[in-house]
DNA sequence: TCTGGGGTCCTAGGACCC
DNA sequence: TCTGGGGTCCTAGGACCC
């Protein structure tokens, strides 16, 4: 048996641990640049406000119920996810951190009655992090994503779906576009064949979705009808790419304003390498405009890094290439991302796999051996100032010192664990309630 | 006026190998 | 006249997840 911990409306969540006065008031946090809606209190749900719906298409609902908006505080979010995933660690030998707010639990070997297991975990947690969360537990993982939709419909704090009845009773209940891994395209087509529910699903050939829908479809086929296909995953795996993507404060058309942003995302993209102690073998950058205007551009390139980098001079110089090579003049851009790519291994010899040095290498291999360490030790030294100075504190001349291009985030809240200056104040002027049970 | 960021997996098709 | 069979690797693009 899987569970699946689900924390229940995560972002919000957070922000609720530090505001105990927000407690059943409408809360909602927003993405970057304060443009969509990313979380939402049951509150909101309520109203009938989507998910990712943009802010300014709901203003009047936001003024009308006195909505309250946060920008996303990832640091927060992270930290407090980092505490939930912590706690469950006590309940299981075995578990896989899914995403920011769900795990799944290996329910092997559990001599205790599933109810009372599930009921301990949601209540444990509520009461060391302050997050509350929802435990669906089933056969499959796939299953016990179903159990955890019920959780939510419900209201439920638990549910175990064990016998085949209680399954399939599950099942015919779920709509098809709830099931995990039928996206929207999916569930199109499969309404189109007939298959409306995930019960209709489980009843399909499993060779019969394979040939329509690929090894991907049978797999779900197969985990509703209770075959485990989907095992728990390993802990600690190396990524296989890294990212860094930002929209625009407003729309750049300069290129050397452009360039500047271009080489902030790439300052951070080698930094969260560094972190990882990975290296990248590709460095891809794209520039775009906005989808939702008249003669929408996106132009993108890719550069080689040779034998694998992590170092700032390195991949901003690759970077700076690749945005000579793909600007195009007189376009409002909004966007910009850059993706780190054929990373190697964290646990290879010497960091990175032990590859052959070029053929085509310029200025010979100790000249450039030495410029490369050279480039490291940089490198280090910029992480070493960060941490201890913040990171705005030293930055590469080619990212600029103005940047008012940035995204906005004006309403965010404090770094509440991660920042001694923003500590949560009991007390004085800004008297916060804090009810302490 | 105003529309997020960061990932993974799968397939098809081409180039290439013996 | 007539031209095989079995592979790997790479890339682009699509779909999906949170």
């Amino acid at each position: 048996m899987f569970a699946l911990i689900d924390c229940h409306n995560f972002f919000v969540s957070c922000e609720r641990v530090f505001r105990p006065d927000l407690e059943n008031k409408p809360v909602m946090v927003l993405s970057s640049n304060d443009g969509c809606v990313i979380a939402r209190s049951n509150e909101v749900k309520n109203l009938g406000i989507p998910m990712g719906v943009p802010v300014f298409k709901i203003r009047h609902l936001i003024k009308e119920h006195n909505i309250q908006l946060f920008s996303s505080n990832f640091l927060l979010y992270g930290n407090l996810s980092t505490r939930v995933m912590s706690v469950l660690q006590t309940f299981v030998p075995n578990m896989e951190i899914y995403s920011v707010d769900e795990a799944f639990l290996d329910c092997r070997g559990l001599k205790e009655d599933l109810e009372n297991f599930s009921g301990r975990i949601q209540s444990t947690v509520k009461q060391w992090t302050g997050i509350p969360v929802g435990v669906g537990i089933a056969p499959t993982k796939t299953l016990a994503k179903v159990a955890t939709y019920f959780v939510k419909k419900r209201k439920f704090d638990t549910c175990v779906l064990r016998s085949s009845n209680d399954i399939e009773d599950a099942l015919s209940q779920t709509p098809i576009e709830e099931v995990w891994g039928v996206g929207r395209k999916g569930s199109q087509k499969l309404k189109t064949l007939g298959i409306y529910t995930a019960l209709d699903l489980k009843r399909v050939d499993p060779r019969w979705m394979r040939k329509t829908f690929s090894v991907t479809g049978e797999r779900l086929v197969r985990e509703l009808q209770g075959v485990s296909c989907l095992p728990l995953e390993a802990e600690g795996e190396d990524k296989k790419s890294l990212q860094v993507t930002r929209s625009f404060g407003r729309p750049i058309t300069q290129f050397s304003e452009l360039k500047e942003a271009v080489l902030t995302y790439t300052c951070r993209l080698a930094e969260k390498l560094r972190q990882n102690q990975q290296k990248a073998q590709m460095l891809s950058l794209y520039i775009r405009t906005s989808f939702f205007k008249e003669d929408y551009l996106c132009r993108s390139g890719v550069i080689s890094l040779g034998q694998g980098a992590n170092d700032t001079p390195s991949l901003v110089k690759a970077a700076a290439q690749i945005l000579e090579k793909i600007f195009v003049p007189n376009c409002p851009y909004q966007k910009a991302g850059l993706t780190a790519i054929d990373l190697t291994s964290r646990n290879s010899v010497g960091m990175g796999k032990p590859l052959q040095s070029s053929l085509f290498e310029k200025g010979g291999e100790f000249a450039q051996r030495a410029q490369t360490k050279k480039n490291e030790q940089l490198s280090d030294a910029l992480d070493v100032i960060h941490r201890r100075f913040g990171s705005q504190s030293l930055v590469i001349g080619g990212c600029g010192l103005t940047s008012d291009w940035k995204v906005q985030c004006n309403m965010r809240s404090p770094a509440y664990t991660t920042n001694w200056n923003e500590l949560l104040c009991v007390g004085g002027d800004n008297i916060a309630r804090v009810s302490i049970k």
